[in-house]
RNA sequence: GGUACCAUAGCUCAGUAGGUAGAGCAACGGACUGAAAAUCCGUGUGUCCCUGGUUCGAUUCCGGGUGGUACCA
């Protein structure tokens, strides 16, 4: 199927250089980016997510990044809608737009949609958190097994997180969660061009260390005490965040701080690789290698 | 220089009354549908410092090296 209008994918592990391709990309396709990493949201978040520099918002025009508050709620459906739009909407006058992040599952859903579940009923979350916390994981296990052993008998069943958010889908539809999760692909009006950027472990892992150690130089601990007030927050689940609080807690000291966040993005990215890898539709190049991936970018599109 | 103690996984260490070894952390592999930088699952990766001796068999016992730590000079 022909489609004139088309959506490059960008993506790849952490610290790999995605916002510096993204934004040779852009200038070279005279286009712009929309961002799929999940933690870049957020305007809080700048230092220890990496987020891309007022100079480099400056050289592309950026969406989605830091387009929310810490204290907003926000989710991977909405994520979907708002960056169709602005994909529709950049469609008015160009034929092609980057979508560049980290989260692999923002980016298949951008790609594939998601299907229709509903969302999240806070009140009946909360509730069931609550039970959880009272009874114990095999209570959660025993009501998913009991209202949807399909389900029980596939997933990680130590996952609290999976099983409870298959129970509210019970109690908000009355429905089994196995029955509504088709994984149904939708089609997009678009073509789809998937681009990875990849380098040696080795050296990611270094690159890693080097830009945490950069975040502390620009002031991640400054940032970090802004937001401790504010740990409990979802957005705040997070590398970089997360290991400086214990460290003003007093469980760990700033060196183990640091070293635990070195760790856990290591961690972070290793999860990220596992996730791109399986998408065979994802061709993989070398973050220099600029002229290569526009080369591919142009050939595909004219296939 | 002398004496004592130590040397086992990437690190910190346990252990084998002689039958080639196991914890924590790190590491590695994987899953993933409205919390996803989240959450969860799986996997020991080893010249037991070197070298002689005793023994059917030594990482383990004995001797000698080498390296380290502490104390005494």
């Amino acid at each position: 199927m022909m489609h004139e209008k088309t959506l490059v994918i960008l993506c790849g592990p952490t610290a790999v250089g995605k916002t510096k391709s993204a934004i040779a990309l852009a200038q070279h396709f005279k286009s712009v980016i929309i961002s799929a990493d999940s933690r870049q949201f957020y305007k809080e978040l700048v230092i220890g997510t990496a987020a891309p520099t007022p100079d480099e918002l400056a050289q592309a025009k950026h969406y989605l990044t830091g387009h929310l508050s810490i204290h907003d709620y926000y989710n991977v459906s909405m994520y979907e809608s708002d960056a169709l739009q602005i994909i529709n909407n950049e469609f008015k006058h160009r034929n092609l737009v980057i979508a560049a992040g980290g989260s692999g599952l923002y980016l298949d859903v951008l790609c594939h949609g998601i299907d229709n579940l509903p969302d999240v009923n806070f009140s009946l979350r909360k509730e069931l958190a609550g039970k959880l916390q009272e009874n114990g994981l095999t209570w959660l296990q025993e009501e998913v097994k009991k209202y949807d052993p399909a389900y029980y008998a596939e997933t990680d069943i130590n996952n609290h997180k999976r099983l409870l958010r298959a129970l509210e889908i019970i109690h908000i539809t009355g429905k089994r969660y196995s029955d509504l999760r088709v994984r149904e692909l939708q089609p997009r009006p678009f073509k789809i061009i998937k681009t990875g950027l990849f380098r040696e472990r080795e050296i990611l892992f270094n690159r890693i260390e080097k830009r945490t150690d950069q975040m502390l130089a620009q002031g991640l601990e400054k940032e970090c005490r802004a937001l401790y007030p504010c740990r409990h927050l979802n957005a705040l689940n997070t590398v970089g965040y997360k290991e400086m609080f214990h460290y003003f807690d007093g469980t760990y000291n700033l060196d183990q701080a640091i070293e635990k966040i070195k760790v856990n993005t290591r961690r972070y990215a290793k999860r990220q690789l596992t996730w791109f890898k399986r998408d065979a539709a994802i061709t993989w190049f070398h973050p220099d290698d600029t002229e290569k991936i526009i080369t591919h970018i142009r050939k595909t599109d004219s296939e």
